[in-house]
DNA sequence: TGTACATCAGTGAACGCGCGTTCACTGATGTAC
DNA sequence: TGTACATCAGTGAACGCGCGTTCACTGATGTAC
């Protein structure tokens, strides 16, 4: 059955993309390939001609989940500058949609004990994520800019874990709200 | 070979220091029963008499956890307030030393998709780290103190994970440098 | 004092299962002659 | 135009392995008689 042109092109992307959001719903450690690739309607052993290992994949599925998410970012920081980025980053929507959200705060804390290659991904993401946050920020220095927009990032990541982590939901939007003041304040300088 | 009283309780204590603390390096999902129980020097069968499955081990692994961390914080906040926590947290020694350190930064993403028994391990655990912080904020208000503890501790736990997951070594100082400059500059106010 | 038995922490074989990875194969289409 | 062959995305059986969990058993000691 041999297939159209960017056939084969497309089922890759179909697979990262299941991938990177099953991965950011699921953590790094959950997600089998067979599973993962009969949730794009084709079998198991068809994996390794796409990726030369599950490390691989999961390379790119992070790529996969900075490129979809970083444009947003960009996006409501055009329009409404770091206050924006922090009330969408800290929003009930994004909380409750980890699948659709920054993979930085999903799996972070996993990726540190995974491969230099591996980590370099999330690493490139959060440097560009606070290059875009320094973009926006009123101070003179660059150097002063990228460290403050550094904590504010930090304070984004670390406050969005423990508002998914609580289950009761009125703490967890104290949590939301708690973080929200705190960046903004940092953002205010 | 019946065994002298308080055996049983100083085994079911030594696994469950070693599972914290390999929770902690190796993360929820990579420690295996039978392999812990080789690390205190028992076999795998014995583990179920000690535990109901390894979902209650984790829970009482991370309380576990929770416990050896949390007198340490107490006494620096007693001797150096706010200020000797936030440095203390965030040192190389810290980062470089999960499995002696934070189970909310080492394991807290992870625990988010664990049943609520688990996570309201965890999350008594943030609870008690954040009223740790209040209880040493001069604000008058205690609401406003305990907002404020909370974004502080999760621009602590944000700024940990990030230097953790950089693999060079100076942008993962500067990480930690400016995640301190960040919380220091949110408990000044 | 000596024997028989109860206790119980720990042992190790076994269970069904899903994992990552490999590989010989399929079969529809494009290309060569 | 018609036949033979090459291509190659995807298939599905198989590999060895470790997982969480169960359970009949061991064997040293304490207790009962």
């Amino acid at each position: 059955m041999r297939y159209e042109k960017g056939h084969k092109a497309a089922s890759r992307r179909r697979i990262l993309e299941m991938a990177s959001r099953r991965f950011r719903r699921e953590g790094a450690d959950a997600v089998g390939i067979a599973s993962l690739m009969a949730d794009v309607g084709l079998t198991h052993g068809g994996f390794y001609s796409h990726f030369a290992s599950r490390e691989e994949l999961m390379r790119d599925a992070l790529a996969t989940a900075l490129q979809q998410t970083f444009p947003f970012l960009e996006q409501t920081a055009q329009s409404g500058g770091v206050p924006a980025i922090i009330h969408a980053y800290l929003d009930v929507a994004h909380r409750d949609t980890p699948d659709h959200g920054c993979a930085i705060a999903c799996l972070g804390a996993e990726i540190a004990r995974h491969p230099p290659e591996t980590r370099a991904v999330l690493t490139h993401g959060v440097e560009k994520v606070v290059n875009l946050i320094a973009a926006h920020l009123p101070d003179p220095d660059p150097q002063q800019r990228l460290s403050r927009a550094m904590g504010i990032f930090a304070s984004m990541v670390g406050t969005l874990q423990m508002a998914r982590l609580a289950s009761e939901p009125r703490l967890s939007k104290q949590i939301l709200r708690s973080g929200e003041d705190a960046a903004l304040l940092l953002a205010r300088g």
